[in-house]
This record gives structure tokens, C-alpha cells and sequence, in this order.
DNA sequence: CTTGACTCTGGTCTAGACTCTAAGGTTTAA
DNA sequence: TTAAACCTTAGAGTCTAGACCAGAGTCAAG
């Protein structure tokens, strides 16, 4: 059994996370002691393994309580989960596109500054933001 | 000169947010009438439109602060401008490749979930999340 | 002169995921 | 025994980029 500290350090969090993580009913201590100490075991280690991961790829907290919920239904099957992946895939590829845009407007204007040590007045970036054309980037 | 309701037509924003860029020192009237109406000007719809449009290549409110900010100093010149962009993109490319990298992980779990309707504690994309896999993959 | 559209200030509220504080209780090692 | 290091709770604060609201003042049209 580990106290909150050490089940933090495992995980590379705080220990405010890990309460943080308990009021929002996503990891509970197995047991407490007398004086009220969260005691955690491996099943606690696991989760919280669980949810970082599931953070690392893209689910939020509230995702994560649903992934977890789904895990403790009876009624749910594999593919349900499958399902919930591919979904966050579908809107992961969704924020990627929407950052490749940006960047490409960002190369863009790079690309036309040819790096002369104009003054300002003259740089083409701050120009290109003023006018309407990152209007067409969109 | 305009008032910030034609501002905000203009620029595709509410009062609300023109009033708030005001507060955060980005966007300041030309000048306010007896009554208190503030008024502007062209160089504020130009500023407005900056302001949009560098949030639209991934800049925060704070970024394009320091952006102004270069733009009004005399010692900054075009190619400090162009190194904020370049930055920027960098920035935006981490995030990106951020991004593939998760989509990826999820793309392989949902790979070896084979979608015979399992029950749940076989479920590989459970387990993978819960196994120290994904931190491979990171 | 009134009605409706507009604007003002100052304030609160939101989401998401923490982060910190205060004031106290517990455990452990020297 | 005492000091350090740990733990407890409850609650407030942080950040971003605004949204929304109330109550009051202002302006233009009819």
C-alpha cells in the first residue's frame, strides 16, 4: 500500500492532482487509515497509469470517466471502446489539420520576408497581417 | 471614424471582445466622444484586423502583445518580427507532430482490437492503456 | 417626444486541469 | 523529544479568451 506521496511519484504528478483526480471521481484510495490517510494499492497504481495515458492520447478527464465507466459496465463489449478510439482519432486528425493551416500561413509569410533588416515599416509579415490576406489562408 | 459596434461589424467580432482587447492593452479607441463613446479610427480597424488574423496563425493574445509591441519599437526590426514567425512555427510543428503521435497511437490500438464484440476484460485497447505501452509511443 | 437601437461601466460566469493556501494532525528518524 | 517531512480538509486562485448581464446614459428617426 502506498500513501498519496508515493503514488504521486510513481506517477510524475502532485499530489494535489491525485485529489484532484479523486474529487472528480476518477481514482479512489482502496482504504484510508485512523487518522485518514489515502492508502492506494496496485489496482490505484494502474489506474492512474490508465489515465495519464489515456490524457497522452488526447482524452480529456471527462473522456477518461467515461472510458472507465464503460470499463465497469457489464453491458458494454470491446467495440464500444473501439469506437470511443476512433472517434478521438477522427477529431485529433480534425485539430491537426486546422494547425497544419496555421503553419503553412506561418511558412508563408516567412517565405516572403526575405530577411534584409528592413525597418519595420517595410516588413512584409507584419503587412501580410494587417491586410486581409491570411483571409485566403483560412 | 467609427463606433465599436461598426468596429466589431467590421472585424466579425462582439463589443464584448473589442472592450476586452481594450482592457488587455491591445486595441485602444482613437479618441471618445463627450459621452463617453469611444470612436475609431482606420490605423484601429488595421489593428483589429492584425489582431484577428495573427490569432488565426496560432498566436495568443499575449503573443501578439509582444508583437505589437515590436511593431511600435524603433530598435526592433523586420527580421526580429521574422524570428517570432519562425518561432511560432516551430511551435506550431511540435504541437503537430504532438498530435500525430497520439492519433497514431490510437490508430494502432484500434489496429489490434479486433472487434468481435469481447467482452471487456479482453479488451487489448483497455489493457494497452493500461500497460506502460503507451509511453513507447510517446 | 418617444421609441428603439446603441453604448457605457462594472461585475459575474464559463471550461479544464490543476495549483496553492491556511491551519492543523501524523509519522519517522535522530 | 523534537524537528522534518508527510498528510488532512476546505476553499480560493490561476490561466485563456471572451460571454453575458444589469442598470443607466445617448443618439437618431419618426
Amino acid at each position: 500500500m502506498h500513501t498519496i506521496g508515493k503514488l504521486a511519484q510513481f506517477a510524475e504528478v502532485t499530489t494535489d492532482t491525485v485529489r484532484y483526480y479523486e474529487k472528480e471521481g476518477l481514482l479512489a484510495p482502496a482504504r484510508k487509515t485512523d487518522a485518514g490517510y489515502r492508502l492506494y494499492d496496485e489496482d490505484s497504481v494502474r489506474r492512474l497509469r490508465f489515465i495519464r495515458q489515456a490524457q497522452q492520447c488526447g482524452f480529456s478527464l471527462t473522456e477518461i470517466r467515461e472510458l472507465l465507466a464503460l470499463k465497469n459496465s457489464d453491458a458494454a463489449c470491446c467495440s464500444d471502446v473501439r469506437g470511443v478510439a476512433v472517434e478521438k482519432r477522427l477529431q485529433l486528425e480534425h485539430k491537426i489539420r486546422a494547425l497544419q493551416l496555421m503553419s503553412r500561413a506561418l511558412t508563408e509569410l516567412v517565405t516572403i520576408c526575405n530577411d534584409e533588416s528592413k525597418p519595420l515599416d517595410e516588413c512584409p509579415i507584419l503587412a501580410a497581417l494587417e491586410s486581409s490576406m491570411a483571409k485566403k489562408m483560412k
